[in-house]
DNA sequence: CAGCATCCCGATTGATACTG
DNA sequence: CAGTATCAATCGGGATGCTG
């Protein structure tokens, strides 16, 4: 039930679009690339998002098969929605569609961004040949929530929680909302400062962490005819 | 006004959403990728779209930069809607999203498919390495319309019209409709059986053309879990 | 006929309140 | 916390009409 409107057409394209072309269903897909979230979760991380709409994507992604709804042992009890393999493969698209999306002229409207958003978009505007001597592993706090980024050789390691299987301490911690790393990343503002201005809190090496900051860069606006 | 209900979210994702997640939107995108297209081309190729939405859409994409209206030069004279090179670089999503939407375990349910769908299927399901050593240029006629396939050396070339600056005459033309096409390929019918059926027919060399039948094959379908 | 604009109606979405 | 229920606003689909 999903939608009963379907497109009807044996097009790919069109039954993936059956399937995560409603409203918020690919932005409920974004939230869930990191890791399995609570209800809850995806509710305050995706704001302006109605409760009921909520249930519904998350009703068709698990009829789809793209998300499966898990209840977590013990002590923790809590149900938890997370991608399904096949979920997990719409990643490439998302970090596509993401990177056409942030080319466009059409500025960056909006004031929101998620703590999502911003690991992922490191994956996208990672800058490989300035990072290609870099051994840098950072841990970003968003929210209470922990990040790891570790580049090492012009690649680079995102995802929630601390690094796996790394037994090397970060070199910097850096806590700050999603926004402020956005400007501090793509903007125009510097680590410094936005420390000075109590916007953001550095332990560890500063200097590493402000180094890795400087590795990633928004790509260039298209430009497109004279409109209309 | 392609939206006045957007996202509201710096993510690149969710403003790309606001510009092409609307209904239809990705799939008008699908049918200009191998070339401008008339409106009345656009209603023919996509049964279901209402007129009226088929025009919202075309302004949408257009004021968002991704699509042009220009008018053919004399004595063609009528008006056109092509992608601009931004637009364009929607393809990979496209072709990944119908790639993912193929493996879908939810059937394909649906009874049309468009030429341009049958197309870009080929690009996203050839077998290089069963086409290694092939060398087939074929000449394809849907409702009317002629589209080129040139598989050389593992690499597809394909798109409409003759092959741009080929001197050399395809090996074979088969015209059929895009679903006797798409049974050819990836079904279970063969090229002779739909000829005596009447459902295709094939000048040049047959052969040939069977060969280059075989080397396309659906993606396998996805597994998920058992569904709620 | 191509390219929309209008009107009507059902389907989808959104805001909010409410419940186990 | 994790949703469901309700109702208003908006959107999409289909038919139809208009304009060059």
């Amino acid at each position: 039930m999903a939608t009963n409107r379907s497109y009807n057409d044996l097009c790919g394209l069109a039954h993936a679009l059956d399937l995560i072309g409603e409203r918020w269903a690919l932005l409920v897909v974004r939230e869930l690339l990191l890791g399995p979230r609570r209800y809850s979760d995806l509710r305050a991380e995706l704001p302006g998002i109605s409760s009921n709409i909520l249930s519904q994507r998350l009703d068709g992604l698990v009829t789809a098969g793209t998300v499966t709804r898990r209840t977590l042992p013990p002590p923790a009890g809590s149900t938890v929605y997370e991608l399904t393999a096949w979920g997990r493969q719409l990643e490439p698209v998302v970090l596509q569609l993401g990177h056409w999306g942030a080319r466009s002229p059409g500025h960056p409207a909006g004031d929101h961004l998620s703590a999502v958003s911003l690991i992922l978009s490191l994956r996208t505007n990672l800058d490989p040949t300035a990072a290609r001597d870099d051994d840098l592993a950072l841990e970003l706090v968003m929210r209470r929530e922990r990040f790891h980024a570790h580049l090492a050789h012009g690649t680079l390691t995102t995802g929630r929680g601390p690094q796996p299987h790394d037994t090397r301490a970060p070199d910097a911690t850096v806590a700050a909302t999603p926004m402020t790393l956005a400007t501090l990343l793509y903007g125009p503002h510097d680590l410094d400062s936005a420390v000075t201005a109590g916007n953001a809190t550095v332990a560890g090496d500063t200097t590493a962490a402000a180094r890795f900051l400087t590795r990633f860069a928004l790509p260039d606006t298209a430009d497109v005819p004279p409109g209309r």
